[in-house]
DNA sequence: CTCCCGTCCTGTGGGC
DNA sequence: TGCCCACAGGACGGGA
């Protein structure tokens, strides 16, 4: 479910209700055992000191230098209201107003665990994880090196290598605008169209993370509010629409597995 | 090493 | 109404 700008979103609401509180419980509802749930009771006791970022990953900083680890996966949720189905976690603070964390994951596709700070050996996607879209690492020289590669571009960022943070949505987002066609072998770009992509990703990215993100169907924000993104989006879920800028009908395929939107007509293959 | 594909899991919506 | 299939914001592991 969700990309950067979702989980930036919940990133800054989560901040100032989890910083400088302890870990006083963490407990398992539902039994969710195994590597996506790690060590868990190793939180308790410790100080939250940060709640960060990268890519697609909460980053929760514990105090004895220790992280909390959380993806949420295609549908995973954190709030301060206990879910009535699909439960997974509870987190317990310490302090006064909301002592507890939610994580509602219905498909299971999330995970949460503690690792000892900055070792991901467990998370390769995020050990491998390219510049934050946002950030002056992201700058035209590495985007272009990072796309030397045989792959398609779509898949290509997909994977959070060139830059972290673009899911199914505003991985075609971003391809309109930059008019590439998403299955363009990523070192066929030039310069300029890279450059292009990248201009496209930061404004897309920044847009949306003031929007509050996106929603399509079930993502909320801890305060229980939609992202108001869906909206502006130019390609995503516009099947046999018209494009905005040509209005040839917009195409959907299956790429890399993945529901994939583009205008035939701006976005073409060669 | 890189790339591609299937898989993990549950819910929902469309077609018949 | 009921059933079945396709599809859904992601990441990982295995095989080529």
């Amino acid at each position: 479910m969700p990309e950067l700008p979702e989980v930036e979103t919940i990133r800054r609401q989560l901040a100032p209700w989890l910083t400088g509180r302890l870990v006083r419980a963490v407990v398992l509802v539902d039994a969710p055992t195994g590597p996506k749930y790690a060590r868990l009771p190793q939180a308790v006791d410790q100080r939250i000191s940060a709640v960060n970022r990268r890519g697609k990953f909460l980053l929760v900083e514990l105090s004895r230098g220790d992280e909390l680890v959380i993806h949420l996966g295609m549908t995973g949720t954190l709030t301060p209201l206990r879910p009535a189905r699909h439960l997974r976690i509870t987190i317990e603070l310490s302090g006064r107003g909301r002592r507890r964390v939610y994580f509602k994951d219905p498909r299971r596709f999330g995970r949460m665990l503690v690792v000892t700070a900055g070792d991901y050996t467990e998370l390769p996607t995020l050990a491998r994880m390219g510049p934050e879209p946002l950030s002056e690492q992201f700058d035209r020289l590495r985007f272009h090196a990072a796309l030397q590669s045989a792959a398609a571009i779509k898949p290509l960022l997909l994977s959070q290598r060139p830059v972290a943070g673009l899911g199914n949505i505003y991985a075609d987002e971003a391809l309109w605008r930059a008019r590439i066609h998403p299955l363009r072998a990523a070192r066929s770009l030039t310069k300029r169209k890279t450059g292009q992509l990248r201009q496209a990703i930061v404004e897309l990215l920044a847009k949306a993370v003031d929007a509050g993100g996106t929603t399509l169907l079930d993502y909320r924000t801890p305060d229980g509010q939609p992202g108001g993104y869906r909206n502006q989006l130019d390609v995503y879920g516009r099947p046999h629409e018209p494009c905005l800028r040509c209005n040839a009908a917009i195409r959907k395929t299956v790429v890399a597995g993945r529901g994939t939107h583009f205008c035939p007509r701006c976005q073409r293959l060669r």
